[in-house]
RNA sequence: GCGCCUGUAGCUCAGCUGGAUAGAGCACCGGACUUCUAAUCCGGCGGUCGCAGGUUCGAAUCCUGCCAGGCGCGCCA
């Protein structure tokens, strides 16, 4: 039984003698923010003043009065303010769960709800047409802390990559690398109207010219794992692709483009420590007939109609504002239709549960895939979308334009250039999926050094260092024991255990919440803890006793940063060189 | 016009699902290294929480209406 409970028990149980029973009314407990008011708050006096037409600071001297606890568990109760009950929990008990989360027992194996159940979160989403921008920068630190998060919490989380190689985009960036391949023989050569006039085309084209057949072959060795398996490389030079009907050149240059592509796009992914379980391609569910079947299905269900030449899906059923097309009229299916089939397929491969995170300019596409899903015979909630709103990079005072067409965008390898992996995802993941970010790229670059998770980094380097100057004296300091935390005594050392035992309930609320920046608030809140005690507290002292349970709460504290950043992706250094 | 999101310190953002004196980083000012790493610590400056109503013991947080900004409303993806 945890604290909360043990504290609500009490609390209803009194509240019985009142008229008031459990399930009738909730006792909130909350961390106050003021630390003087205790470890643990509550404002039920307050909230049942007015049903008991009573004063509730009086109605809260009364009940804290009744109240009986173990002592080792609860060490005061105390009324303060307008009438809040504030709770201290007793050091010994503090200790006790310190213990645990050191044995990786008790909360942090409570948190552990998802019972192994199977989730499939797919954060990155992009058109192989070019180098990953800064767009799939957010969505690959928040998806790629989400499933690590919802591992914490006992799910079984799949993080996915959904490649979207099918369609006319593909084709043309084929078509606009074929062309600038021509433009640099001096061959007459038309560049598509809405082509990709990125220089990393240009560039492409460039190196495409100097490779034989047997080079263009080794390029697509990279793809050795099973998930690319559908990526190769076409045979030939570009000498002879340009030789072919145009129809069947484009072609191959589709293929090699496709191929450079997703090579630069996994080499970002692995730079930004981005590792997905799955890369599944738009292609495959045309091949496999997925997308038809996907058709039939609804068709067999009742859901499709035929108008205009065109066919549709009733989404208007299901909430949508307006019945949506999934066949053109030229017989081609819409990109809405494989995306059916993608995640129907997703809930066919046996996940229980699917997130998908989405862009603000695709919200309005939730309706029509939730209805799609309905129309499939999917369960309710099946389907959970999280939008993650847009991120403006700003350079020289002004906005810049994202446009992947026209060439002008930040790329998520600009991004690690400028301002290092960590640095980035840090940024990003202290802010909530909602806030439509300003990312000022001069700051970002100026405060590279001086940024907040380098305060992170440094508590966690401190530690080590300590633990290395210890070692050094001889003192060696593996485990943490009962005894070891018996000596510790001052103020500063307990507001740090304090902070360290919340480390399960930050998790699992982060994990609920979708929201990774809880994890960013409290890395920065324990780092300023931990810091807080160094300076109050000399930890290698003179004292054997005293200095070998601050040696350990350091171990403790260090155990919980390195645990949060690594849910986080980011780095936890033994070392940090002086700055500049 | 309709829908989704946002509006908090000079800037970028938190505010733990309605609590106590609204916080952090950056910027700015002033202190602390003969010491376990000063990428740190201590102090200061700075806010009609977009505006106006409402709900209640209590509102940055919930409701309504305005104002401002972003995005969306294709047989594009």
């Amino acid at each position: 039984m945890t604290i909360h409970e043990v504290i609500r028990r009490e609390i209803h149980k009194h509240l019985e003698q009142y008229g008031l029973f459990d399930g009738d009314i909730e006792v909130d407990l909350e961390k106050p923010r003021d630390r003087s008011h205790g470890d643990l708050s509550t404002n039920i006096a307050m909230v049942c003043a007015k049903r008991l037409s009573r004063k509730p600071r009086e109605l809260a001297g009364e009940l804290a009065a009744k109240l009986m606890f173990d002592r080792a568990v609860v060490a005061s109760v105390e009324i303060a303010g307008p009438g809040f009950i504030n709770f201290r929990i007793a050091r010994e008990h503090q200790r006790n769960l310190l213990l645990e989360l050191w044995h990786g027992e008790g909360a942090i194996e409570a948190i552990k709800t998802g019972g192994g159940k199977r989730i499939n979160v797919e954060y990155i989403s992009a058109n192989p047409t070019g180098p990953l921008n800064v767009v799939s920068a957010r969505a690959g630190a928040f998806g790629s802390t989400l499933v690590r998060l919802l591992d914490a919490v006992g799910y079984d989380a799949h993080g996915e990559y959904y490649v979207n190689d099918a369609g006319r985009q593909v084709k043309l960036l084929g078509a606009s690398l074929r062309a600038r391949t021509m433009e640099m023989l001096g061959q007459a050569a038309e560049f598509p109207e809405d082509g990709y006039k990125g220089r990393y085309i240009t560039r492409m084209a460039e190196e495409l010219l100097h490779l034989d057949s047997k080079a263009i072959l080794e390029q697509a060795n990279v793809f050795n794992d099973e998930s690319f398996h559908r990526v190769t490389a076409p045979a030939g030079t570009a000498d002879d692709w340009m030789q072919l009907p145009e129809e069947e050149s484009v072609r191959r240059f589709s293929k090699y483009a496709l191929m450079k592509i997703l090579t630069w796009q996994r080499t970002t992914c692995r730079r930004f420590g981005l590792r997905f379980d799955t890369w599944y391609f738009e292609s495959e569910l045309h091949e496999t007939k997925r997308v038809e079947r996907a058709l039939e299905q609804l068709r067999k269900n009742g859901h499709v109609y035929e108008q205009d030449e065109a066919t549709w899906f009733r989404s208007t059923t299901f909430g949508d504002e307006k019945d949506r097309v999934i066949v053109r009229s030229d017989g081609i299916p819409t990109y809405f239709l494989a995306d059916v089939a993608y995640h129907f397929h997703k809930f066919q491969r046996g996940f229980e549960h699917a997130i998908d995170f989405l862009g603000p300019d695709h919200h309005g596409h939730i309706a029509r895939m939730e209805g799609a899903m309905k129309a499939l015979g999917v369960p309710d909630g099946w389907l959970e979308v999280q939008i993650l709103q847009q991120v403006n990079f700003v350079e020289d005072g002004r906005p810049m334009d994202m446009s992947k067409r026209e060439g002008q965008f930040v790329s998520m390898d600009a991004l690690c250039d400028d301002v290092g992996a960590d640095v980035a995802k840090y940024i990003f993941l202290t802010r909530k999926p909602n806030s439509h970010l300003d990312f000022d790229l001069d700051m970002a670059r100026e405060q590279s050094n001086e940024n907040p998770v380098y305060y992170v980094k440094y508590a966690h380097a401190r530690i080590c260092s300590v633990l290395r100057k210890a070692a050094e004296a001889g003192i060696s300091v593996e485990d943490v024991t009962e005894k070891g935390l018996n000596g510790l005594q001052e103020e500063p050392e307990w507001a740090l255990v304090g902070e360290l035992i919340r480390l399960p309930e930050t998790i699992a609320d982060a994990a609920v919440a979708r929201e990774p920046h809880r994890l960013t608030a409290y890395a920065h809140e324990v780092a300023s803890l931990y810091h807080y005690f160094y300076h109050h507290c000399t930890i290698l002292g003179d004292d054997l006793i005293v200095t070998m349970a601050r040696l350990q709460l350091c171990q403790a504290t260090r155990a919980v940063l390195a645990h949060v950043l690594e849910l986080l992706g980011v780095e936890a250094p033994e070392f940090m060189g002086e700055k500049e």
